[in-house]
DNA sequence: TTTGTATTGTTATATTATAACATAATATAT
DNA sequence: ATATATTATGTTATAATATAACAATACAAA
């Protein structure tokens, strides 16, 4: 697992902050949504859709849950900026400021799946830059690169 | 669409390329993998695997098309660097240089479809730095920006 | 020509995601 | 407070994307 000296931390603060933002913004952030925020907070790998909704299954053994109360949730989460769809992988994250993103660069360990955000203005930059002589006019970057982490790299994995 | 003055250039061309580089490095360019090789060069807007597959039973209606057909022909020409799947589409598109890649970035437009490999050496380094500077070990990198083309842009669609 | 390897045929199924329509909960205006 | 509109959820079915597994065939190399 990539550093997080304290990962309670960092699921209390996403939590609260998207709580947050919801009120700031009258966002209705439900029971169920709030539950599937959680659960992609429990790590900082990317959570595939059906895997979340196994693990809610696991939670409410009484009642089925169809995947539409899951893909629900994420459309909300993902348009509202609380999460992100990494493409290469099928799954969802958790973004670490839902604030003042617009686009999100990722870097994700193959070997302990996390995936790590990290947005630079040199990254940001270069991309503009790119955009630019092609007079291309830019909507969203999907940036995801796949390779090991330095944890992993040095043999701490996990 | 986007500038492309003489497509059947591009398609012979890729082809050709596709030919020599099989022989160079003794791989069996087979039937099936050249005619999915042909559908994806239709164009240079990405192409889904159903796509393809529907027209290559349009192509044979006397017998019936299962998907590992076309599956495995992409699963062969992305192994060998004849195309590039866009993960954001769940596409297929052609490799402009099959020789000389390592990663491919593209920018695809959302009006026409097309999507552009543009690799420069600015977004490379730029990428570069940021795997370096989080001590990542680098595999491979999907670049994928999403707007407008010049050309749509101009209004010239299509 | 035999033998191993790579490719294709074939059937079934896994995985990921959405459509469509009914019901319920919440917000808003009266 | 109540009617009305809007938003969210329940429910069923199905669409879209992709792979597993095993048999048969073609090809390459000895």
């Amino acid at each position: 697992m990539s550093t997080c000296p304290n990962h309670t931390y960092c699921q209390t603060t996403a939590l609260n902050t998207a709580e947050e933002l919801c009120q700031e913004k009258n966002l209705r952030l439900t029971k169920n949504r709030k539950a599937v925020l959680e659960l992609i907070w429990q790590s900082h790998r990317p959570i595939k859709a059906y895997d979340a909704l196994a693990q809610m299954q696991q939670q409410h053994p009484d009642k089925y849950i169809p995947p539409p109360t899951i893909y629900r949730a994420l459309e909300f989460l993902l348009k509202n900026g609380l999460i992100h769809r990494i493409d290469s992988l099928n799954a969802f994250i958790g973004c670490a400021h839902p604030n003042s993103h617009d686009d999100c660069y990722f870097f994700i360990c193959r070997d302990c799946g996390t995936a790590n955000e990290y947005c630079t203005p040199e990254l940001k930059n270069a991309i503009s830059h790119a955009v630019n002589e092609q007079n291309f006019k830019h909507d969203t970057t999907v940036l995801e690169v796949i390779g090991q982490c330095e944890n992993c790299n040095k043999g701490k994995e996990l």
